[in-house]
RNA sequence: CGGGCCGUGGCGCAGCUUGGUAGCGCGCUUGACUGGGGGUCAAGAGGUCGCGAGUUCGAAUCUCGCCGGCCCGACCA
């Protein structure tokens, strides 16, 4: 392949609108180019590199058995509308008509697609099964950002396990996460597999393959010792015990004028710290106002309130709801003799007492309060959100907290979607049974990017060679010299005859031009034959990874570039 | 959806406050020189100044509306 007849669109300067590494350099490098918010248009380079991590992915999808489909992109209402999901998802979903007027969708995944298959399928003789495809997701997405990390339209590897029974699952499940650590690892990724919520989705257990990176939006909570690790959505910490001492035989209100926060409260005299102040928020669940108790000093985690809820329509009251169910506004509040709404609690409140909290009345606060004894609690549950340095639940080593870019996804998703969609099999006893379904998904573009946030520099991208969109080029310094690009196409074609992805940069550039491309572009080796090194029959190798240089006999230089190839490819 | 910023040749930007012939760098074309880290010289091509309305003799510049993009937050399979 000669550089000079490709488009490979290279820019001297950052886009002006790109702010990650991967964002800048992807553009830059002429792999991307952006078409409207969060949708972009792969070019050539850009597809060579989306091919080789499809092919590392399909590679280890068939090696645990799985086999590939193409399903639509377009989606009959109906499907999505008896899995329930057409009236969950709401906006994020690309709803449509067509000439009929018949609603249709923008597939956001494809589980309702691929169980109406399963449907087919008859009895638990058939199964296990493990089917996949790649395929373009559509998701309207409130804020697309960061080029390819967050779009509304991408291509995505998914899977489908179905299986007999749940022990059927969690090795469909297993067989998963071992292929995933492969095919992160052999794409030069280092990625960390964490405890998941499992969001909209459903099921019971998830794990995220997460990439430690700036560019990141999830953060994960890591024990450095144990292992132990969970986006923060579902980690969870151990605390030291709280002194409560004695309380009082009854919560007894006392004036607290101008307090508004838990700071003022832990400030005043007569007050209380924060860790002996019960937080009480207000929330909107679908349309009932329901309370929500943390201890002063601790956070909530939205995502764990809505996954304890149950709820998928949930926010925060405004001041005008809260006083209405509360009569008071935010600074006073508290959940003491609330009876006509649900009241749920963080488990570190639990066996609590001699608290404060608000009198739901402004400017008053009542202190000697016993959470169980005081307040009618509907629920507990895990709801706070980890704070680094807080005790790993395993091993009480402090844990580390990291920004994390979400590259895989795999769900235990259990029934739902085989008993809503109908696909049952006879199992050993002549008995009707929904099929046990997992889900697994990779997106192939924010992969891509992820790859580039791990692996540049201030020159450009630096691409491992499993997934280069070339792994050699071959810098012909002058091509006006014919002994040069003569020499210069001996060891394109020999590489190239050896089954090594290679460019012969025959272009009429300036050196430093081809030099800064080449490093731009990211291509793991470089081979420069120019007029200098041929009289003493010499060209000279760089590594882009390293910046490491030798010199190598012309006559030899494709041999040994191939052997380096092929040792990294593994 | 709330807050902030921005739309001027392919890319990056100036011009707008104070209305009057649309500019710079890079890139592109042609030619010459040059040839181991984005070279030099010469001659060129390329712009409905995001869109629409208004004010004005006259609008890239002022006013209003709309569209699009980026960032923070909300949100997010």
């Amino acid at each position: 392949m000669r550089w000079s007849e490709s488009f490979i669109p290279t820019l001297r300067d950052d886009p002006a609108d790109a702010e990650a590494a991967s964002h800048k350099l992807l553009v830059r490098a002429g792999l991307i180019r952006q078409l409207m918010s969060g949708s972009y248009s792969i070019l050539p380079l850009g597809q060579r590199v989306c091919r080789k991590i499809t092919g590392v992915i399909r590679t280890e999808l068939e090696g645990i058995g799985g086999q590939e489909f193409e399903l639509p992109c377009l989606h009959p209402a109906d499907v999505w509308k008896r899995s329930g999901r057409w009236d969950q998802v709401g906006d994020e979903l690309f709803r449509l008509n067509d000439r009929r007027d018949a609603d249709v969708c923008l597939g956001m995944t494809h589980e309702e697609i691929f169980t109406v298959l399963a449907g087919e399928l008859r009895s638990y003789k058939q199964l296990p099964q493990i089917w996949f495809q790649f395929q373009s997701k559509f998701r309207d997405e409130p804020r697309p950002k960061s080029g390819l990390l967050r779009v509304r339209e991408f291509v995505m590897k998914d899977s489908y396990s179905f299986d007999v029974d749940e022990a059927g699952l969690d090795h469909a499940f297993k067989l998963h996460f071992d292929a995933y650590r492969k095919i992160f690892e052999k794409i030069g990724l280092d990625a960390l597999a964490v405890e998941a919520s499992s969001g909209a989705m459903g099921g019971k257990e998830s794990v995220e393959f997460m990439q430690a990176s700036d560019a990141g939006e999830d953060f994960v909570a890591s024990c450095e010792k144990c292992g132990y690790a969970a986006n923060l959505e579902k980690a969870t910490s151990e605390l030291a015990a709280v002194d409560d001492g004695p309380g009082l035989e009854a919560p007894e209100k006392f004036p607290t004028p101008g307090v508004r926060t838990i700071e003022d409260l832990a400030q005043m005299e007569g007050g209380a710290a924060a860790d002996r102040q019960i937080k009480t928020l207000v929330y909107i669940v679908g349309k009932e106002t329901w309370l929500v108790l943390l201890r002063g000093d601790h956070t909530l985690n939205d995502q764990k309130l809505i996954d304890a809820t149950g709820a998928f329509d949930l926010r925060p009251a405004n001041e005008e709801e809260i006083r209405a169910a509360l009569g008071a506004s935010p600074g006073s509040l508290g959940a003491v003799g609330v009876t006509n709404h649900k009241v749920v609690a963080d488990l570190a409140l639990e066996g609590r007492s001699a608290m404060t909290t608000g009198a739901n009345e402004d400017g008053f606060h009542l202190r000697g309060v016993s959470v169980e004894r005081d307040m009618e609690i509907a629920g507990w549950s895990d709801l706070r959100e980890v704070e680094a340095g807080e005790a790993c639940p395993m091993c009480q080593n402090p844990l580390v907290v990291r920004k994390t870019i979400e590259i895989g996804h795999i769900f235990k998703l259990g029934t739902r979607y085989t008993e809503l969609l109908d696909a049952k099999v006879l199992d050993q006893n002549g008995k009707n049974r929904p099929i046990v379904m997992g889900s697994y998904g990779i997106g192939i573009g924010r992969a891509m990017a992820a790859v580039v946030e791990a692996h540049h520099d201030e020159a450009g991208i630096a691409w491992p060679v499993t997934v280069a969109p070339f792994e050699v080029v071959v810098t012909v310094l002058n091509p006006k010299d014919v002994e040069t690009s003569e020499a210069g196409e001996h060891i394109h074609d020999a590489l190239r005859d050896a089954g090594i992805d290679v460019i012969l940069d025959d272009r009429d550039e300036r050196p430093g031009v081809k030099f800064k491309d080449s490093e731009l572009v990211g291509i793991p080796y470089r081979i420069t034959v120019g007029p200098k090194g041929l009289k003493n029959k010499k060209v000279e190798l760089y590594r882009r990874r390293d910046g490491h240089q030798e010199e190598l006999d012309l006559h030899r230089a494709a041999e040994i570039v191939t052997e380096y190839v092929a040792e990294e490819r593994r």
